[in-house]
DNA sequence: TATTTTTGCGTAATCGATTGTATAAAAATA
DNA sequence: TATTTTTATACAATCGATTACGCAAAAATA
């Protein structure tokens, strides 16, 4: 029950003894009215304090200005940063983000994209949940023809753009770099490979190894989910097997935390004896004791991007051209005390 | 431009050659159709797959069905949680959560409100930045009857619901914690003291000294802002002002995670030399090397119950009875291992 | 001055669903 | 059978803004 009941077009029409027609017109700047009148109606319209009912506008109008966005975990920096930028690149553009959380349930993922059909959006921007194989409720997107992007992880759909990382590079950087530290049996904790981003993470690490002619091990590739819990068990069984290893590259920050964890607690000195890189460059990782090198992946400019090619988007929709744009972003590395073998010099 | 062009209630008047009338109260199950129509109806919209048009209803109706959450950062774990707690509560009844972020500023805190009350929400769920001081934006909420709810960090306004902690007891319990410990020298690291919140924490902190015979020293209580940098400085400063301490009780787990890490850079030993508390049990804190004793504040249950006193209150409106409901939830300690001075057994 | 063009504004339909009132048909009652 | 009551449905207004179309007055042109 609104108190202050709203001042429309009508009362402002009334006011001014003239038809909501002009009204609207004088507001939308129309050039269809003369000056004077137009004049009239903004003076009167601040003083009336007029505000244009969106939902009028938008049933009118087929454009809600709503743009939703669906992420696995909000409270993941990641994701919270690809929010932010898509937050900043929209909001001057008057558009108002939605935030939905999968919890990488796929079926959470689907009931948040009815709702958001069903409210009327103008876009989606996804990062698909892990559990997300069946694509029809993606599809209804495109059936729907509401433009949609995915961001970060994606899935192969014809005509769907996306802004992903080149998680490959990513991955041979952080490889790379344990190798050039000197360190030899590196492991690779990789995180479920039915998503590309950590397929790719993998063939990153293989392609490192490779390149420097050290031979792949399939003992020392395990595929966990990304959690501090797993991170801990999987730590757990590489030593329990008495698998000898010198290194781990863990396609993510949680798990490398819960690797540390455990390699801490058996007394395992790090870089020492262990050397450890990351993924994600989550701000945790410059905090703690011994601090993480991750490899880090511009959340900030995916969002960005993300919110660009959207725009872009809507704009060639109303040309009837169809774009698909593949946006690729390099990642960085921030080496920091877990790979940095001390008093060890290594030529290659 | 959507592709699949809706089916609306008058696609399916038409398909049955009935008025368009009746086809919505027989959707709608009104005593006023027939049941034989309604059956007809029902399997005809079903056949088309007909989705209610929510911004024709939204316009008819007022309602929406979306509420607004504010919050300062959607990465914070604790803002994440009661997020999550209200979505619990409120996605079952149909509700669709629109989530944002002011970043601790008021100026855009201000903003995100002046678009939900545009975006014609039901309802508005903040915890207002730590720069709200002038609260006229907020006073725009009320202004317009939109049903509005303080969560953790609130304001008295006469009339305005609110779900808080105890956060007097909670810093009470750290603190006499820390004293049964055997720690005497104990520091507060308190926020911003405008808000109310940190008020609480240095009102328990100072209770406990009291209660237990221990000098206040002014020297001893900081007020900081609550960072991972700002700890740091704070514990900097401290020892570079050598004075003396054996404890200290943050009023935020970043600040204590700062403070952490200066101690441990200089060598100083945690918990033997000097004890520690943060507050709001964010993950991270049972991940550390030492993990780091905190008071967690059941941040879903406080989203939950923030949803609840909502739904009452949309009730109670349309009984036209205004009711102030505040509900204050107990925090809990959970006691790791920044403040177990070992082999130290203290009898008080 | 007569005709054409331009300008400014009003009328009414539209977006999709809801709902008060009217009305015809059916059922119940006298 | 005549009258009243009930039931099922249709009509039309409404929510607030936009916009195609039309018309009159003013301006430009012949």
């Amino acid at each position: 029950m609104r108190q202050k009941e709203k001042i429309t077009i009508y009362d402002i029409s009334k006011k001014l003894n003239i038809s909501a027609a002009t009204v609207s017109r004088a507001l939308n700047d129309s050039n269809r009215v003369s000056p004077k009148t137009k004049e009239l109606v903004l003076k009167m319209a601040k003083e009336l304090n007029y505000q244009q009912n969106t939902l009028a506008l938008a049933l009118k109008s087929g454009r809600t200005f709503n743009v939703g966005v669906i992420v696995p975990y909000i409270n993941h920096t990641f994701f919270a940063s690809v929010i932010r930028g898509i937050e900043e690149e929209l909001t001057p553009k008057g558009y108002h983000v939605i935030i939905c959380q999968s919890h990488e349930d796929v079926a959470n993922e689907a009931r948040q994209i009815k709702t958001l059909l069903n409210t009327h959006i103008d876009g989606i921007f996804i990062s698909v949940s892990k559990t997300t194989e069946d694509l029809s409720h993606i599809q209804e997107i495109q059936d729907d023809g509401v433009p949609l992007i995915f961001f970060d992880r994606k899935k192969d759909i014809r005509g769907v753009s996306s802004v992903t990382i080149n998680d490959y590079e990513g991955a041979f950087m952080a490889t790379e770099h344990l190798i050039k530290q000197g360190y030899r049996n590196i492991v690779h904790i990789g995180g479920d490979s039915k998503l590309e981003i950590y397929k790719h993470r993998y063939d990153g690490y293989i392609a490192a190894l490779r390149e420097y002619d050290i031979a792949i091990d399939n003992n020392l590739i395990l595929e966990v989910s990304s959690t501090v819990e797993a991170g801990i068990e999987a730590v757990k069984e590489l030593l329990d097997k008495n698998i000898e290893f010198d290194a781990f590259f863990s396609a993510s920050d949680y798990v490398a935390l819960g690797g540390l964890r455990e390699l801490r607690s058996r007394g395992i000195k790090i870089p020492e004896e262990v050397g450890v890189v990351g993924f994600s460059n989550e701000p945790f990782t410059k905090y703690l004791e011994c601090p993480l090198t991750s490899v880090g992946q511009t959340p900030m400019l995916m969002g960005q991007i993300a919110a660009q090619v959207f725009l872009e988007q809507i704009n060639d929709q109303s040309k009837s051209v169809k774009v698909e744009k593949k946006v690729v972003l390099m990642p960085e590395l921030y080496e920091r005390e877990t790979s940095s073998k001390k008093g060890v010099t290594v030529n290659l």
